[in-house]
This record gives structure tokens, C-alpha cells and sequence, in this order.
DNA sequence: ATGACTCTTACGTAGCGTTATGGTTT
DNA sequence: GAAACCATAACGCTACGTAAGAGTCA
């Protein structure tokens, strides 16, 4: 059995002799010591030792998992361990591929915005649940909302800033008709098996007219800004039939004030 | 714009006062100050704010990343980051997935040892790659090989622990006739793209006699461990025409001991 | 005045890397 | 004696949680 120096073993495993002071710390490996200089000295065993811990390790393992299982290496157990690796490496993968598909839906909804603004057409707005936490510009601080709002963290960013505007608000262009929170698509929900209770709510699937618009700068935000689609519902003869609601799109610096665009369904008949 | 202090911020977004406080040391948000009592007044822009923070950091976004794209916001710096966001998720998601036939590989090789112990049969051996760090049980500390040993730290936990044993030691029962090392099968090594240059070597796939069989304690390893499978090809009138090489397939502890199981490949004439 | 809140400061977590200071080997 | 090596200790990093001790608000 060789006697190797920590710096033999660092150059051997490709590794600095930091990081094997460190697993010997964390109780992985445990050479023999020099009582005269307290150098390690580490035979050709805990080499291999080692190596199986590296390899444990780059499958995702922590170093407490490490340590339990060299020293238990009971065949159950790892294979206990191996599986439950799986099931974590499958969710994993689940919530990557999630994150991967509203990263571009995210981009194309970005692109709806040159494409949209200040443009009216009729469409059927998405099946959404919502939840609201600000009437106007303020905030409820209820403290019975903060479980919601913990649901609501966990939902992100597969959730979007949602805004409701009153049908009477919008008619009359009443500036502080208006209400923000959060909504979630249904096939987010179903996904993510996002629970629904009121005050939740969901807000069913109707013909709109669907448009996107803009704010400028703090407190730019108001119904007003879209009259221009109320205009078009009257050349159109068409008849709003309910509480507009929509989303923010993004918030993007123009010429250095903050501006809001969101995307915007005005119910109206069939 | 209303007037929040710290705990209502903290319950309207779901999240800890502490983590608030965090956020503004790292630059995230900055709400007013009251000099006289040095308490926290959040207006509802800073909680706007604060929201999409959250739905940034859900997003995998780092909080330094975060407090640049709050504070820039311009369309294309921040369409670019959601480009790399989706790169490095499209690198987990391949990597989650290769981890985890790795891991289904590696329990299907631990049962292999039920069905294989010390039987032999006539298969052809996977062609690999293989990089030697041992000599006998003497590894070798070589400075030049530490580049090499970083390259396979990598590309752990997808090789194997590697051994070869020469012809004459496997036929002569010489106890000191075999090397160390690591190998990597091809398919792996294209798949990651692993480099191979000497004193990396590839390793052929022949017909081989193969099977697997198993040591008992420290330096209980011994091409004598063998015989059997050297006698099998005798009875059988096979001729061994190469270096035998196999690889570990675990260590586990059994009654006190650590025995190591091994799959082997001895190469005999087409 | 009490309880609920807020403040700052400091320490803990994992998995290391970095640096300082001093002793040992070759 | 010089270079290369080894030792311990303390600090840094991220993204927080936790706890102490003191001041403030309703």
C-alpha cells in the first residue's frame, strides 16, 4: 500500500488538496496522520475511496448522502438512494422543460406587442384563474391573503400580472375603476395542479376584442387608455358585454421613464 | 401610493421581512427610509417592482442578474438573457436525462451480479476508452496526468472504474499483472464529446468470454480471482487471444468486509 | 403599558476557493 | 539554503433562515 501525500492524491484525482481537507472534515475520508508534522498520509484504499465519491458526487449526491453511503454500503440502501435520485432527476427535468416553454411563450408574447399596439381584433381570450390583491393603487394587506400569496409565489413565472377593469369604468373611462393580482392560465393550472378556491376565481373563455396598449411612467396606468378600443367596439356596433381584464406584457425603458405594456380582452356578444 | 411597512410588504408578496431586507442589501430594491426611526416605507411602485423580482427569480435568474434587469430594462438585454436562460435549460434538461439513464445503466448492472456471479458466458465486450492511473496498487503521481485526471473527473459518473490484466498474468495466475484506471464507453463518449488522444486508448469490441465475480477485503483484488473462468476456456477448447479487461460494478459491505464485484471480458478467437 | 412590530448585527447552511502565516521536506 | 510542500485558521461566495438585543408604533 503506496503512501501518498495530499497533494499526490489532488494530482491523481484532478482536484485541489483544499477540497480533500474538506471531505475529511465532512467525515468522507480519513487518512492517517503524521503525529510529528500532522501531514495526511492516504493509501492506495482511500484512492479509491475517493474515486467512488466523485463519482457519487457528479451524480448529484450531497457529501452528507457521500458519506453515509460509503460507509453503509449496504446494497439496499444505495439502490434506495439511486431511485429516489430518479424520481428527483425526473422532476427536474419536468420543471426545466416547464421553464423552457413559458421562456418562449414569454419572447412571443414580448413580439405580440410591435405586432399589436394600439391594434384591435376579435378573438377568444385564454381560460384563466385570477386572484386580486390591489383595488386601484392600493394593496390589501388582509393578512388572511398571505397563504394565497404564497400559492401565488410558487406559481411563478408560469403566472402573469393581471389587471380587471369594471365594464362601467371602462365605458365611462372612471380612472380608478380598476383592480390588479395575478391570473394563470388553465393548462398551467391543470400542469401544476395549482389549487382553486375563492377567492380565487376563474374567468371563462369569451369572444373579445383583443388589443394592446401602453403606459408611460408611474401611475401612467389608467382605463382610459383604452378608450380607442371602446371607440372601435362603437364603429364596429359591437356591444361590450362584461369587465375587460388583461396582463402585463413587460415593463421596458423608453427615454428613461418606465413604460407598461399589457394585452387587453373586452368581452362583447357573440 | 400607499404607505407599507416592511411586514405588509412581506405578506402581500408571500415572502420573509428578512428576505426583504436582503434584497435591498444586494441592490434589488430600494424603499424610502424614515430618518427618524429608520423603518422601511415601501410605495406600490416598489412592490410592482418587487413582483416581477420574484417572477424573475423563479425563472432561475440570479438576484444580481435581477437588480440589473430591473434596473436596465431594456428589450433586447433582457430578450438576450432569456435566450442563454433557455440554452443553460436546454443543457440541464440534457444533462438531468443522461444522469438519469446513467443511473437506470447502473442499477441494472447491480443486478447483473445476481444472475452473473462466476458464470461464464460467450458475449462481445462494449468497445470503451480507457485512460490508466495504476500500476498493480501503485498509482501513479505523474504531475503530466493531472489534466487527464480533471478530463475524467468530468466525465464521471459516466465511466467506470477500469482494470486490465495482461494474457500472461491471467494465464500464469500472476498476482501482479494488472493495471488501473478509468474507461468510458464509446456511446458515452460521443455523447459527451469526450476527447481522446494517448495515453488515452481505445479499446476494440471482441468476442469475449464474460462474466463476473468477486473479491473480499482491502487488496483482495487478484488476477487469480479468474482462474475459473480461465479453466472454463480450457474445458471449452477457447483460446485466449488478448489482455483481459473489466470493470467494477460496486463495493459493498458484507459481514464486516467490503467485497468489490467485477464484470470482466476475456477476449477469445472469433 | 403591552404586544406587535421594526431595527441592526451576527451567525448558520453547502461546497467549495482564497489568503495568511508558519512549519516540513527534499 | 531555497523551493516546494504541508499545516491550521479565517474569510469570501449565494440565497437565504434564525436568533439576539434594542428601539418604535398603535
Amino acid at each position: 500500500m503506496g503512501r501518498y501525500k495530499i497533494g499526490d492524491v489532488a494530482r491523481i484525482l484532478g482536484i485541489s488538496t483544499d477540497l480533500l481537507r474538506y471531505y475529511e472534515k465532512k467525515g468522507v475520508v480519513m487518512p492517517n496522520k503524521d503525529r510529528r508534522n500532522d501531514y495526511r498520509y492516504y493509501d492506495a484504499w482511500d484512492i479509491n475511496f475517493l474515486m467512488d465519491c466523485l463519482w457519487f458526487k457528479n451524480f448529484g449526491f450531497s457529501l452528507e448522502q457521500i458519506a453515509d453511503m460509503v460507509r453503509i454500503p449496504s446494497s439496499d440502501d444505495i439502490a434506495d438512494m439511486f431511485e429516489s435520485k430518479e424520481e428527483e432527476l425526473q422532476r427536474t427535468i419536468r420543471r426545466c422543460q416547464l421553464l423552457l416553454l413559458r421562456s418562449q411563450q414569454h419572447r412571443e408574447e414580448i413580439s405580440r406587442i410591435e405586432n399589436m399596439l394600439l391594434k384591435c381584433e376579435i378573438a377568444t381570450s385564454p381560460e384563466v384563474v385570477r386572484y386580486i390583491n390591489r383595488v386601484g393603487d392600493e394593496y390589501l394587506t388582509d393578512e388572511n391573503l398571505e397563504p394565497l400569496a404564497r400559492q401565488w409565489l410558487e406559481a411563478m413565472p408560469f403566472n402573469h400580472r393581471y389587471f380587471e377593469i369594471g365594464r362601467e369604468a371602462l365605458i365611462s373611462g372612471d380612472k380608478e375603476g380598476y383592480q390588479w393580482g395575478f391570473c394563470l392560465r388553465m393548462d398551467y393550472v391543470r400542469e401544476l395542479d395549482f389549487p382553486v378556491s375563492p377567492p380565487v376565481k376563474k374567468i371563462p373563455s369569451r369572444r373579445s376584442i383583443h388589443t394592446v396598449f401602453k403606459s408611460r411612467g408611474k401611475g401612467g396606468f389608467s382605463p382610459r387608455l383604452l378608450q380607442y378600443a371602446v371607440d372601435y367596439a362603437k364603429e364596429k356596433g359591437l356591444t361590450i358585454t362584461g369587465d375587460a381584464y388583461g396582463v402585463l406584457l413587460a415593463s421596458i425603458k423608453e427615454d428613461n421613464s418606465l413604460c407598461g405594456y399589457f394585452e387587453a380582452w373586452i368581452p362583447i356578444e357573440d
